[in-house]
DNA sequence: ATTATCTATAGATCTATAGATAATGC
DNA sequence: ATTATCTATAGATCTATAGATAATGC
């Protein structure tokens, strides 16, 4: 034999489960009949279902962390046309792994162990970016390309507004949620949404009276 | 005795292991332990985990449920002080029961059983509103109140702001992201938001454009 | 004498492995 | 003769209950 298919094919099947059920969820069986295969390949492939866990959820950390990594480094262009970019960069990667971002939350909030490993990522990867991206935006609003923000803020507007549509979709796609057309518009509204935040007040009061 | 305390209790403990973990990986000896009662007792007050799980799950439907719908009753003022009182007390909700989106939502899309009957939920209580909506804002558009926009786009914008911190909030709370403070300028940020999503455009174009 | 609590354990469910058998590579 | 697959079952974990004991209400 020499391929590892069947390895391949439990994998998968492994991915699938624990990205709609988590890992308190999933059972070892399931993934095995999903994969078409016997239960004791599983056990064979891999030696626990801890382990084979562990291969799926890393490797969908590391996705996660690339995606967000290749958004920062998007620069020497005006700083709206950045963001406008980089807003539609992860939109395509949520939309590619529409499953990805309620999977983290919650095998991370729901067990303890994870917890402590992802605050850290997110101080360790996030810290930088956010001074440097919190230094543009100020020269921006200087040269009044933009109107002053908190770069939390601006972020987290942006990340609510690309991930919480696909976070629900399963829910609520019976009224009209959902599907090429639907995202393609979703995807417009969320950069027209940010772009309009970012626009320079045209009564200079309002800037002092929000930042 | 006579007192319901001990049933009490449990049930308190039973949520927040819930909320927390999810049904699966939820374990009625933890549910015992945090209540600080004996493992049997718990079966002695509720026959089964999943009929406990029921009354938890069913409370928490039936508080989101009206948080919904209450938003949706305010009426009889201009429509954007209207949205951003909907806004407000959303807001104020969610701040209020942190957890609860993430809870439902998991529950709702990792076990089949629920998912059906939340789809039908979400189609009953959104479908006459959504119209109704659609309609003021046309309305409003019309007398150049705001600009057009469509009901749907609008509710997930605000759904998406409101929600999403409060979802991320334990994973991020180390880079200045959570706490009272934190929440204030939050609220405002939001509002802010969707308050320059709906003001009519100056350049005529752009209406077109977008809608 | 009814209601609440405990101990001890049965029963159900799920993960993991031993050991036998079949398939491939050399 | 090494690697892959199967059957059958052990072992671990979790839910649920039986039955004995203690606490309260009348």
């Amino acid at each position: 034999m020499r391929d590892n298919k069947t390895e391949k094919i439990i994998l998968e099947a492994a991915e699938q489960e624990f990205l709609l059920k988590g890992f308190a969820g999933t059972r070892t069986t399931e993934i095995a009949s999903r994969a078409g295969v016997n239960h004791a390949m599983l056990h064979y492939y891999f030696d626990t279902k801890e382990q084979l866990f562990e291969k799926v959820l890393a490797e969908k950390m590391e996705l996660f962390r690339n995606s967000v990594v290749s958004v920062f480094e998007i620069n020497e262009m005006p700083i709206k046309e950045m963001v406008s970019e980089a807003m539609s960069r992860h939109f395509d990667f949520l939309q590619a792994n529409p499953s990805l971002p309620r999977f983290l939350l919650n095998e991370v909030i729901s067990r303890q162990e994870y917890m402590a490993r992802a605050r850290q990522a997110v101080t360790k990867i996030a810290e930088e970016p956010l001074r440097n991206l919190q230094q543009r935006l100020d020269d921006a609003a200087e040269c009044g390309e933009i109107c002053r923000i908190d770069a939390i803020m601006l972020l987290m507007d942006i990340a609510s507004l690309n991930i919480f549509a696909f976070m629900v979709e399963p829910i609520v796609s019976s009224v009209g949620i959902g599907g090429e057309s639907f995202y393609q518009a979703r995807k417009a509204e969320n950069i027209r949404v940010i772009m309009q935040r970012l626009t320079p007040n045209s009564e200079p009061l309002c800037n002092e009276m929000y930042y």
